[in-house]
DNA sequence: TCGGTAAATGACTGAAGTTTAATGCCTTGT
DNA sequence: ACAAGGCATTAAACTTCAGTCATTTACCGA
């Protein structure tokens, strides 16, 4: 398997690598955030290895932006940090496993080879599906049973939110963080006429109605 | 494998069916384009097989209309009309073989069969890389090097369309039918604004340009 | 080297999309 | 049943983007 090592620390960047290489794996590292960022999206590597705390860049937000960028290799995160926060947290950034030092070589091969397992070669997904709504992300197209439905490219990113978080309750928070990119509260309804305009698209001229409203929570798409 | 047929000329319908069922196939048949739109989309066939000639909706409409939403199966024409013009159209408009009436069964079947090979269950291309500008469609950004470019969504076309064709000249009138829908000349210089305007944002920061203009014939995507 | 044509650039305009704000409705608790 | 707050809807203001036009610059053949 290809392994990238993003750990600044040399003796643990050695020693990750070292076990892993023994398990029969091939190990790249390199020592900053910065860095592996770069080289996480150009080489493809089947696992990341990153750990929380990192010059120019911290693990956290060099997986954020990997994510971002589109990257999909299946990450774990390594740190000194082992409380339930810090793992939340690493989760949430896109992280899909956290290991806190020290660590036993059997414990890193058998979690790296999980995920490694877990993440293959799996192609992206392009289209999703909620009930009989379907949104197709490479022609960036939406339809509901044999309507097209064209939708505004902020109409389009709400709903893909849903999309991706459908049976869940979507709290406003979480729209204006995900869709909108603002970090405080516009004190506005920018969501509200949003949502309605949503509504009067893929749920107006149907029977079932797919985009709920729940009362003092949030929103949630339900097929 | 999964053929959908879709042929208004019943007997026709029957025979293209049991020729293909005798051949180990799964065949559905409809027999208007209407609902053969609908069905090609909800069924996922592996093959679709159209009649040109279609009651509500013609076959090269069909095929039209189900590319532009996202569909990928493979496509073979059915078609009294032999002349290498409607073959090129059918072609044009998205379809993958040809097939004039009347014709042998094995003829049929090998066609068929060939073009299901092809068209398999491929992953659809969500990264576009010419040199070190890559373009990732499913997030729908754009990177040259190390640096962040943000598009427009029309810029994002045209070079989506260049990327496609990296290394070939696009002409002018190739722009304008594939980036901006326009089938005739709108006697402007929209597409040198444009060009510009992209250059301005993938080329002026840089030492190698990308792209070059071919004059009197268009411009060439090069890595 | 000059003139003509093709292409590039910058400024402007109009349209489309997004956000704000005002108003009205509905739900929930008292 | 009523008040209060949350949510929905609409219109209007604003912002952003695409397209046009006028002008400048580059290219090519005579």
């Amino acid at each position: 398997m290809n392994i990238l090592v993003i750990e600044d620390d040399t003796e643990m960047a050695d020693f990750v690598q070292r076990v892993l290489n023994e398990a029969g794996h091939t190990v790249d590292a390199v020592h900053d955030g910065e860095s592996g960022l770069a080289m996480a999206r150009s080489m493809s590597a089947d696992v990341l290895i990153v750990d929380r705390m990192l010059p120019k860049k911290n693990g956290l937000d060099l997986v954020q932006e990997f994510r971002h960028s589109g990257g999909s290799a299946p990450t774990l995160f390594l740190s000194a940090l082992g409380d339930v926060d810090h793992r939340v947290e690493g989760l949430k950034a896109g992280g899909d496993d956290y290991l806190t030092k020290p660590f036993a070589p059997s414990e890193l091969i058998a979690r790296v080879e999980a995920l490694g397992r877990r993440g293959g070669t799996e192609a992206p997904i392009t289209v999703l599906t909620v009930g009989d709504l379907e949104m197709n992300l490479l022609a960036r197209t939406v339809r509901r049973g044999e309507e097209k439905i064209d939708l505004q490219p902020r109409e389009f990113r709400l709903l893909e939110y849903l999309m991706r978080n459908a049976g869940q309750v979507v709290t406003r928070t979480m729209l204006l963080e995900k869709v909108w990119d603002y970090h405080f509260d516009p004190q506005t309804n920018v969501i509200d006429v949003h949502i309605s305009r949503l509504r009067s698209k893929i749920d107006k001229d149907f029977e079932r109605p797919l985009l709920h409203t729940v009362r003092g929570a949030g929103y949630r798409l339900q097929g």
